[in-house]
DNA sequence: CATGTTGTTTGCGCCGGCGCAAAGATATAA
DNA sequence: TTATATCTTTGCGCCGGCGCAAACAACATG
């Protein structure tokens, strides 16, 4: 495999290869993958085998984990330079999660086999794929303490707040959400309702604190959504 | 430090060793220092800053996260044999959570350094590592999945099966848990209350799926608890 | 353009679960 | 034993958030 040039930006970023050296940079990538998803395809079901870890590349994936009755929850939404299903390490195991591209996305994927070997090679590999997967946990972490006690106004807040900060663009208006993110999904982010999230937005809208549209969130006033997360 | 002989069962049966042969068990348990952990006490605070890396040895410890306002969530209960802190592993992290002893405790400590160079010359102590962060996040994939999508009893009833998996005794009565747990403790691992739990406790008494006391639960009937978390 | 599809809003009613309060039960100390 | 603290139970009332239904809005397709 050719290092692809026009993603070096995102390579280099990526804390994947913090600390290890070009050299050595170009053999882990040599060994890897190329893998492009078309908009909406699914990367990994949720229970398949897993057999193989990806760096995304390009484009960003929604991480969902499933509950019978069409019911669904948003686990992670993963941008660019990311690490997922870092379990295909282990033999026997299954995905946890599904993977499904929000839109053309691109990633380099590992078989077991192959990190096993990078591991053993190369230490700093190891922990760094410790990193990501110490990352996630803190982030669960988080989110677990808030679904457990915030109400569903404040954790849609800071469900906005952290998209923002991970997904955002400025804009003339304000912040926009660079990918399309329904009610649906952000009620499934937040372990709420499409009516709730509709009804909130809707009024944060008569605030003037954000604007939205189909499938399409641009926050005007983040200050006033932090202190909203925060107060009372 | 000695190896300390009335552990070797559960460090033999740790995952941290799994594939690690004897003579640099020895020396990766030689590079740690025991602790000692009286019953109520603190390990390490959330916040603090993360210096160092712990095996469980004897005990139980209870990782919870705080919240203002007194409200608190239950991150998990960790059992002999499990690792905790493995975020020490990184320059500059805090603690995301607090450790408290359930009962008297102990555990052995890496500091950073101590970790950093195992994991360089032990490659698999890097693997085992990630096992734990893997399984960890799998379980916190879980719990949230629950938490946003299913009804409180439901949730009460799917935590004590997980409790009882992992801390339950077999009496004459029934499985016992083998440590205190209240009311309140149970409210603030299922991100529910104090009075739901109770409600929910004694109508599983009254059915006689479980008899529980103060600070004490006995599952009767386990099979009941699953089909009622499953079904309807 | 017309037509179908998919996403959003909002009124309305309902109920699961919260939280107070007060009494009862169990443990610890004196 | 009595006293004190802590934990548990349960009646009662309330309300945040859910979910239906129906209308509306935005996009896709030919």
């Amino acid at each position: 495999m050719n290092i692809p040039e026009q993603y070096s930006d995102t390579i280099s970023r990526s804390e994947l290869f913090a600390d290890i050296p070009p050299d050595m940079l170009a053999d882990i990538l040599d060994r890897g993958r190329r893998q492009h998803i078309k908009a909406g395809e699914i990367l990994f079901h949720e229970g398949d085998h897993a057999d193989r870890c990806y760096l995304v590349l390009k484009g960003r994936l929604k991480l969902s984990k499933l509950h019978g009755q069409g019911k669904e929850a948003i686990i992670h939404y993963v941008e660019a330079g990311a690490v997922i299903a870092a379990v295909a390490v282990f033999k026997g195991k299954r995905f946890p999660v599904t993977a499904r591209a929000m839109g053309a996305a691109e990633a380099i994927g590992w078989d077991r086999d192959a990190i096993m070997e990078l591991i053993s090679e190369y230490a700093q590999f190891a922990i760094n794929l410790l990193r990501f997967a110490i990352d996630r946990i803190e982030e669960l972490q988080t989110r677990y303490l808030e679904l457990a006690v915030e109400q569903v106004e404040r954790r849609i807040a800071r469900a906005l707040l952290r998209i923002m900060r991970q997904s955002g663009r400025k804009t003339g208006e304000g912040i926009e959400i660079e990918f399309k993110i329904s009610r649906q999904d952000l009620a499934d982010y937040t372990g709420s309702t499409l009516y709730t999230v509709s009804r909130t937005l809707s009024n944060w809208g008569k605030r003037g604190w954000i604007k939205s549209g189909r499938q399409r969130i641009v926050i005007i006033n983040p200050h006033a959504l932090v202190s909203f997360s925060e107060t009372d």
